[in-house]
DNA sequence: ACCTGCAGTGTGAACGCTAACACCGCGGGA
DNA sequence: TCCCGCGGTGTTAGCGTTCACACTGCAGGT
């Protein structure tokens, strides 16, 4: 019994179901509301009309008297990579559960002209909170901006003192865990390439390259630069090579990662024999890749629970922690191996 | 200037525009939406009061008494797969652009029940419309009995007679172009590495395989079945070598033909040397793979536009046509050689 | 017997917008 | 001259909820 019975069209209200349950359309209100001081008996009669009308509350009403749309707006990179996709999937799924409504806009740039029409759509909605995936340098700007009308949590992790919460893995840490795996193996000369250098997850795997090697007294190698992708890795790392053959190297994300052994293979070089090769994200298929890419693995589940939680509070009112980190885990595979 | 002059808390209503215009509300509602029979005068006076009072409409208002929330849902797998994240990002787009908002609910697994959730969590938020980005029979199942209640689109290649709308690129025909190719290159056994059939898409590439040898007059070859990882591909190929090996195999997607890829390694063949391998998707790196894969591309951007042009058709009344189709393309790169 | 308190319920007024209709004044056809 | 029509505008009544408050009756203390 869906639909209702006898309607001329029109959805019933909470006054028809307060007609056939023959109370008030307030107390209609408490039960639906959960209210408690609605007597056991009413409620069963409330519930039951409900059920017989299929009586739906309208958001819009209650958004209205409210002031509340229980909705929130999430921007994110209009990319297929790995680590926007799994984000906006796992912040989805836990804004979802906590009982929000989930608005979605992409952009495929970053700055403030391209994300403030996001926001303007947001505002339109009333949203109540935005999540913010893209952690880009502009996009923080912009964001910032924004922070200062509407609760806003950024998924990136944010350098020390930025005016925004934020949330993410701990890529610094991530980046450590890499390089040090690699020097446990023995090598020495490890090369990094990075992402783009105004991604802040590109920055701090980068920050987190230089610390751990200067940590173990070793000298920081070689640095290039791609742009995330497959190409980009293949040509960095060809650069790379110009200079010299590096022991190992520490590559930003395992898309480039596969550019990266490709240029390795066609320099003759045997990866993991004469190579080593780490990645960053255990993306889908990282584990076939040849050789299977030893990299480091984000937990994406707890970092979409963390932004909501973060930004419920802020919605709150309360004063959540400045920014939440979750550490990350090194898969280990078959692109590293022992110096020879 | 974007905050009220000196509103106690409360953003400024229409009436407060109305005010400061020296105009009814009523005025103002018509400038808010374009209807003609406002004087130029009137009109730019009233802009110029909402442009300082920072006015914005109220959605939850207005949804309140037109009875439409403006808003679309998009339900997608909860996936990082290649196909469902471009078709989310297409399809959200496209219904931004075109000035809806969306709302969007991943799932996990795409049966009645957990596909029920969603659609109730749409039904709440009064969506106009719903977008079903999951290609399953149990899903097309789920949809079906929804899609009486409301506009609702499917993007997934359904075959024929379905009792639902929608919107596909042309598995069929792509994955013929693929065998095509194949053929051409002087191949004749040609095996399928194919998805799970319970997936439309799968299944439709299936029988494209099947049509376009049989076009030719050529048996088909072995076939297997994968999950759409690398993992499942890499498994699948190694069963379908154990009867034989293949001149060529055609994969159901990019991921499953990484893992097909390395098996045939493992097993001694070389790609394309003695096996050529297709792909499908034409995900990130595919072209960095080793071999980089031939494959198959999808437009991705018409399909969202294309989506959402079916789904506003239904909204309106009208009554698009069951189901519309868009044409795949052949990537040639170097998994794919002519016989030796 | 009284008042007090509270669980359980109802009443009326917003919330901010659009739709329907009423109104006003002016140009043009009868 | 009259009146019609229409561009431009205002007035009023909801849309379906929640909130603030008022009310009823019954239990418990005095």
């Amino acid at each position: 019994m869906v639909t209702a019975t006898s309607s001329p069209g029109r959805p019933p209200g909470m006054h028809d179901v307060a007609r056939v349950a023959g109370v008030s359309h307030q107390t209609v209100s408490r039960v639906v509301n959960g209210h408690p001081s609605v007597s056991p008996a009413t409620r069963t009669r409330v519930l039951q009309a409900i059920a017989d009308l299929g009586y739906r509350r309208n958001t819009a009403a209650r958004a209205l008297v409210t002031r509340r749309s229980r909705t929130l707006g999430v921007v994110t990179l209009s990319t297929t990579l790995f680590g926007p996709t799994s984000t906006l999937l796992s912040v989805e799924a836990a804004a979802r559960r906590a009982g929000w409504f989930v608005s979605v806009a992409s952009t495929v740039a970053v700055g403030p002209a391209d994300l403030d029409p996001a926001f303007e759509h947001f505002a339109d909605q009333a949203v109540e909170g935005v999540v913010v995936i893209a952690p880009h340098l502009a996009a923080a700007r912009a964001a910032e901006a924004l922070a200062g009308r509407v609760p806003l949590v950024m998924v990136a992790d944010l350098p020390r003192g930025s005016g925004i919460r934020s949330v993410a893995v701990d890529q610094r840490g991530g980046a450590r865990l890499a390089v040090r795996h690699l020097l446990e193996l023995g090598h020495r000369d490890i090369a990094h390439l990075a992402g783009p250098d105004d991604y802040f997850d590109a920055h701090a795997r980068t920050l987190g390259w230089r610390q751990e090697l200067r940590a173990h007294g070793v000298r920081p190698g070689a640095l290039a630069h791609g742009d995330w992708s497959a190409a980009s890795g293949y040509r960095a790392c060809q650069d790379l090579l110009a200079e010299g053959v590096p022991d190992a190297v520490f590559v930003g994300n395992d898309l480039m990662a596969l550019g990266a052994v490709r240029a390795l293979g066609e320099a003759g070089l045997d990866v993991p024999g004469d190579v080593s090769v780490v990645g960053f994200d255990d993306m889908d298929g990282s584990d076939y890749f040849g050789p299977p890419l030893t990299t480091v693995r984000q937990d994406f589940t707890a970092l979409g629970r963390r932004a909501i939680e973060l930004l419920q509070q802020l919605i709150d009112g309360a004063t959540p922690p400045r920014a939440a980190s979750i550490p990350a885990e090194l898969v280990r595979r078959s692109s590293t191996a022992a110096r020879g």
